[in-house]
DNA sequence: CAAAATTTTTTATTCAATAAAAACTTTTTC
DNA sequence: GAAAAAGTTTTTATTGAATAAAAAATTTTG
């Protein structure tokens, strides 16, 4: 690594710590450019060269910070769980670490600045992570439970911006609500009326009925014991 | 009404009308609050004080014209369709409106805006439509079915939000995508292997699965005919 | 009609963002 | 190793969003 780069990695580096520290402290509307700038020792052009906007130097925070969050949820996902529970904590767990991290308010500021930034390289990298994440949910759903991971995914993310969108919902009423509509989902039925069964099929459903102790269909994700 | 309150919804009425014209033109970061002020013969501050912010004044936009979206899957959802259908049908609907209205650059800067400024009174405008918007779903599916509509909108959603987010996507195709990942979905099983059926029961099972051809667990949501 | 209340405009300031030129540092080349 | 070249940061300047406070204008009320 020449000097050059090296010089280039500490000046990113250092924006980067000092501007978490600043938003921390100050919070994103508080801290300007120009203190950041001050507290990395560069001018603020300088940021602006590293980082595009305001909003791209929080969203280059969030990519360090996270590749913690990936790591911490291949160790603490539960691994033969079924999938609601697995769901319900992987929501959990992301949502304890927007609160223990950045706090929502910044949270806030990066779903923003996702959204208005689409197509940035700032905003490539947080799909990157968000796709990590996804990752580590299809691990750990069986093969065959595998193609459900976008879309449990993509629920989970719902439930997340509803979070942090709020100041006072819990972790404990999202993952809740979430485990309510994935059960509601899950339920689903055609709605129009089956056909009669004929004769002998509806004999032997009538037997089978009847060893099931009347339960008709029982629920493809039961909640954990 | 007073001519004070006339006076005042003139206004309001000719600042959104005029950046809408302005965001539609130009694009949302080439028009400055100030050409809006001009067209709408009002001071930028007065711009400021009825909707706070340029993204105010974007989300205050929306509120109006998605007034008439709703009306319009009113009437254009088909009706006695299965959910899968009903769902897809619903997604094409919003990106179909999304590209002929304000377009998806806009629709960024919109998503963008309800992020950063939760909380706010525009943001909770658009959160209401967006609840209006689920209602519509929810009135389609049976009663039966109802309690999964908030879980469908957010899929919706979160197809919604990739479509705006890139330029390249057809509304076909994210619908197609929404269809896969329900189908995933409601495909999911509960991966603890399930206990051994005793035998009387394993004799029921076995004449029902040869009277059904095989087919093992009809999908809950076929594709329609 | 005059006083009071409300609203808009004027004026001024801070900060994000960007551009262009100047200054500085490292690397390359001879 | 010195000079030229390349790359990087800083200085300087400008535009535009956002906000605050005072001044001006308009409407309502007594």
């Amino acid at each position: 690594m020449t000097p050059r780069e090296r010089q280039k990695e500490d000046r990113r580096q250092r924006i980067l710590t000092e501007a978490a520290a600043l938003f921390a402290r100050k919070g994103y509307g508080a801290t300007t450019i120009e203190q950041i700038a001050l507290a990395a020792q560069v001018s603020h052009v300088t940021v602006h060269n590293y980082h595009g906007t305001k909003a791209g130097v929080l969203l280059a925070i969030v990519a360090q910070s996270d590749a913690q969050l990936v790591a911490r949820l291949e160790t603490a996902l539960p691994q033969g769980a079924d999938p609601l529970t697995l769901v319900t904590a992987f929501a959990r767990e992301i949502m304890q670490h927007a609160d223990a991290g950045l706090g929502r308010a910044l949270w806030r500021q990066v779903l923003a600045g996702v959204a208005a930034e689409a197509g940035s390289a700032a905003a490539a990298a947080y799909q990157r992570l968000d796709d990590a994440l996804a990752q580590v949910l299809a691990g750990r759903l069986g093969p065959r439970n595998r193609p459900a991971a976008p879309a449990l995914f993509d629920l989970i993310n719902a439930r997340f911006h509803r979070f942090v969108a709020s100041d006072s919902a819990t972790a404990d009423d999202a993952a809740a609500a979430l485990r309510r509509d994935l059960a509601a989902l899950l339920a689903l039925r055609d709605p129009s009326p089956p056909s009669p069964p004929r004769l002998a099929r509806r004999r032997a459903l009538r037997r089978l009925r009847h060893l099931r102790h009347r339960r008709r269909q029982p629920d493809p994700l039961r909640p954990p014991r």
